[in-house]
RNA sequence: GCGGACGUGGCGGAACUGGCAGACGCACUGGCUUUAGGAGCCAGCGCCGAGAGGCAUGGGGGUUCGAAUCCCCCCGUCCGCACCA
């Protein structure tokens, strides 16, 4: 019953029904009200039943930028909230990937501002990086020509997806006031101890004369570029001191907010385990200990089964492998020695290999301090000389590889736990007495541990020990697109860091991109010349730079002070705004940003440059999950992307952005070929063909007395409120965006019936869905808001439902029997149970099913349901 | 192997604390409108059955008046970590 479209235009109406939550006295940020005259541009840009989201997008993104809608200054007195996008890595143009994650800050954005909070919503970029090197390489394109080009490319995407942000604020890592703190915090951590240099097996490519990174070692083992086979070297790194707070990294996961799934993946790299670390004396010929050489050093987490220790096991790599190999087994240790280092690192940590292969006899011995009895010791590829001493004693009654190694080479194998009756496996690792065990035996596991240490102690041969898997983070890379690291090396004085006052040191543009990967910082003569800081001599600059985590470690605490040039920021800035209240990126990052900016938080906290009270730099974590098309990632490097410009120039941004927050839960996966775009556009066009002036739908609206029926619909748009008000906070988009379209298709409805909609109640009912959608679909609701109301939907306070109009006057209540759904019946939403029952009872389903008898017991629950029993 | 998440129509999903399974969207079907091509509006749409009704949330058991939801055992999918002593 659509009708031609009446001229004119209704009056805006006052959204009387919907309580202000707050009343914002100042508009957010530097707005200044350049009005612009909304009626003429909303007959400009679309017509009555359709609307044309090219024209109105342009112009409100024109309008966020101009305006700087979103900027928020550190001295704003509305309460602070923290939204923060982990930036982006400047690829190009936006993927798809990025539109779902940065579609999913800025709903948080817009809503909480509208909420009353002083939003801080920053966005920089990550912007050193391999692939910028690579392209200059392949290209000879300069690699900071590539990165500003790409950060000019991924800004235009980011404002064409309507994400809006304090672009005052923006942080570049690879700019000189970004490096220069960055090399102050390395020279701050190194004063302090927290780094450090030390050597290390690297990838090395001996046809490139180059480390490599790992990604750029092939799965069999050569360099991607010159196809020779990587070697592993130990060369001179310097490392971040992450492992000295390892365990404050364990217990503070317990202070945060973050997904479960990601603090389990922390703790579980992080590590920790509780066990011992002592002393086996080495064996003499006649199998006694000897007192005149260090023993050997074990780390074990089950001092307990340590009388069933009948063999150790050292790394090839164990300092003390030449000591410990006698003439005969010379050759047979060497050849070993020689071909694990020959292996990659993955091929040796596979499980590949059959045991006897992986490991060979020193043919020396160490002593069971436990029982004195001469024990022989191994090498085998899969102790690591990385964790724990290198070493460890094996005991193959409790350890099935140590079962297995010992079938392998023919070692005894003593049980010290007793497995129970029905037990028929090989070794047993549960829990059980000791036996076998001397002073042990008859404890249980938990008990015989604790004797154990005591033991070790009294005995002087070791103590009880902690171990973290987690280890010190290697910053160093031999590459160019990096910050360097501020350290000279002087003949005279050794290594040196530079003097804070010479910061920053930039790098050169001038250099040469060689083919083989090399840094050019290696050859680049003014870039390695220095002056010696202590003694002015000559000397030579670090030609390292260092990883890009390090740059994204604390550009979340460079977002609240950008502007200073004393120190990297202010704690008064990073208290006003610390800790970020919602962090919102990819679960890939799980593991390495997270711990890091973590452990970077809190040291700058404990060195006095962040405050001390700040131990965690994101209470709330939210990973939202990947986009796949054709069942894998969607990605640069699988060549499987979807473009969004093409999406952006037909359907536009808002139905972008809503197909990406309807299609699934946020934090789940999701195939590219289940987004609905035609029909979210469609969704669109029908919000706008209700809520646009002059439209056919509602032309003929009531005034008067509002009916039964439009109060209804005034409690339905409440209930839209407090139902959108609910799901934004718990992250479930899906279900909003299904709210706003259920909604409006009662409106639909609504402006149908044969009496017409009363024209107030269909103005407050648009009023509350352009206002909830606001931040889901900004550009539609800007413009509609503008051209019904005046002013910016954006600005408005968050609408406020009514807690008496969340309910009718009666419900349907269901009536089971035997707990089937029989029948419904109609009661008063506040029915008394005696009323329900009865109501249920003189149900006719109820009445047959009871066939004259008494039920055998009723349960109420007003006033949803009764269920009889029969 | 260890850890985590999960399994609901043709498809994506909904059902927050046990209480009407399938909201919303896609696809499909029908109608209206005469719409020039991917339009709009309305309606139908789990399966079986003519119907009353019955059966349905990976399978099997259990707890409960009542289970997609809680417990146990299987089966399957996805994602981490993978020889950490």
């Amino acid at each position: 019953m659509t009708r031609p479209g009446r001229s004119g235009v209704r009056p805006p109406m006052p959204a009387a029904c919907l309580v202000a939550s707050k009343v914002m006295s100042n508009s957010p940020g530097g707005a200044t009200g350049t009005q612009a005259n909304a009626l003429d541009t909303a007959a400009d840009v679309a017509g009555p039943t359709r609307s044309d989201p090219q024209a109105i997008e342009a112009r409100w993104q024109q309008r966020w930028h101009d305006e700087g809608t979103y900027h928020v200054d550190n001295d704003d007195p509305r309460p602070p909230f923290y939204v923060l996008s982990m930036y982006p890595y400047p690829s190009g143009p936006a993927h798809m990937g990025h539109v779902r994650n940065y579609t999913m800050g800025d709903l948080l954005v817009r809503y909480r501002t509208m909420r009353g909070d002083g939003v801080l919503s920053p966005i920089g970029f990550d912007s050193f990086g391999l692939p910028a090197e690579n392209a200059a390489i392949k290209t000879g394109t300069h690699p900071r020509i590539h990165t500003d080009r790409n950060i000019e490319a991924l800004s235009a995407s980011l404002r064409r997806i309507g994400a809006v942000y304090d672009w005052r604020r923006a942080v570049k890592s690879h700019e000189p006031s970004y490096i220069h703190w960055t090399q102050w915090i390395f020279l701050k951590f190194y004063e302090a101890g927290l780094v450090y240099r030390d050597s290390a097996p690297v990838n090395w490519c001996p046809g490139c004369q180059t480390v490599l990174a790992n990604e750029q070692v092939l799965g069999d083992g050569t360099c991607e570029r010159s196809g020779d086979l990587v070697e592993r070297r130990d060369m001179e790194q310097w490392f971040y001191r992450i492992t000295a707070y390892a365990q404050e990294l364990l217990d503070d996961m317990d202070r945060v907010d973050w997904p479960e799934k990601v603090k389990v993946m922390q703790r579980h790299w992080i590590g920790r385990s509780e066990g011992a670390e002592f002393g086996l004396p080495i064996a003499d010929a006649g199998g006694e200990a000897r007192t005149d050489v260090e023993p050997l050093t074990v780390y074990t987490t089950r001092p307990d089964t340590s009388f069933g220790m009948t063999f150790a096991v050292i790394s090839p790599e164990h300092p003390r492998v030449d000591e410990l190999t006698t003439d005969d087994q010379r050759s047979a240790v060497d050849d070993f020695r020689a071909s694990v280092a020959g292996r990659s690192e993955i091929d040796r940590l596979s499980t590949e290999g059959t045991l006897d292969k992986r490991g060979v006899a020193t043919g020396g011995r160490v002593v069971n301090p436990f029982n004195g009895r001469p024990i022989p010791v191994f090498l085998a590829d899969y102790v690591l000389m990385t964790y724990g001493t290198g070493a460890i004693m094996a005991v193959p009654g409790e350890d099935q590889r140590d079962w297995d190694f010992a079938k392998a080479h023919g070692c005894d194998i003593i049980r010290t736990v007793q497995p129970p009756d029905d037990f028929d496996g090989e070794a047993y690792v549960g829990d059980g007495p000791a036996i076998n065990s001397g002073f042990l035996d008859g404890l249980e596991i938990g008990e015989a541990k604790a004797a154990a240490i005591d033991w070790i102690a009294e005995n002087d041969l070791g103590a009880g020990k902690v171990n973290y898997r987690l280890r010190d983070w290697l910053l160093s890379r031999q590459r160019y697109w990096g910050c360097p690291i501020p350290i000279i090396y002087c003949d005279e004085c050794g290594e040196q860091p530079l003097p804070a006052d010479q910061l920053p040191i930039e790098l050169p543009d001038d250099v040469e991109f060689m083919p083989t990967g090399r840094s050019p910082l290696t050859t680049h003569e003014g870039f390695l010349s220095a002056t010696c800081p202590s003694c002015s001599g000559s000397a030579r600059s670090e030609t390292d730079t260092m990883d890009t985590f390090v740059d994204s470690s604390w550009y979340f605490l460079r977002f609240t002070d950008l502007w200073n040039d004393e120190v990297p920021f202010s704690p008064e800035a990073v208290r006003h705004w610390l800790p970020v209240d919602q962090y919102i990126g990819g679960v890939e990052h799980a593991i390495l940003h997270l711990m890091y900016a973590r452990f970077f938080t809190k040291a700058l906290a404990d060195l006095g440059v962040a405050p001390k009270e700040l131990r965690e730099p994101f209470q709330r974590l939210f990973t939202q999950g990947m986009i796949r098309l054709g069942g894998s990632k969607m990605s640069k490097s699988k060549g499987n992307l979807v473009a969004p410009e093409a999406i952006l120039d037909d359907q536009g941004a808002d139905a972008l952005r809503l197909a990406h927050l309807q299609v699934k839960p946020p934090q789940e996966d999701v195939d590219w070929e289940d987004f609905g775009i035609d029909g979210c556009a469609k969704f669109l066009n029908r919000v706008w063909r209700l809520a646009v002036p002059g439209s056919d739908l509602g032309a003929d609206a009531r005034t008067g007395d509002p009916t039964e029926a439009d109060a209804e619909v005034d409690r339905a748009t409440h209930r839209l409120v407090a139902r959108i008000t609910d799901e934004y906070d718990r992250w479930s988009y899906n279900t909003a965006i299904a709210g706003f379209m259920e909604f409006t298709n009662t409106l639909y409805r609504y402006v149908q019936t044969d009496d017409g909609p009363h024209a107030a109640t269909l103005d407050a009912a648009v009023d509350a869905l352009l206002l909830v959608m606001s931040p889901a679909a900004p550009h539609l609701c800007a413009e509609l808001w503008e051209v019904r109301r005046g002013g910016h939907v954006h600005l408005e306070p968050w609408p406020e439902a009514d807690p008496s109009k969340l309910v009718d006057d009666t419900i349907t209540m269901v009536v089971q029997v035997n707990g089937k759904v029989r029948d419904r019946v109609e009661v008063p939403s506040d029915v008394e149970e005696e009323a329900a029952v009865a109501a249920a009872l003189a149900s006719d389903k109820v009445v047959a099913a009871l066939a004259g008898g008494e039920p055998r017991k009723v349960i109420a629950r007003p006033p949803k349901l009764v269920n009889v029993v029969v």
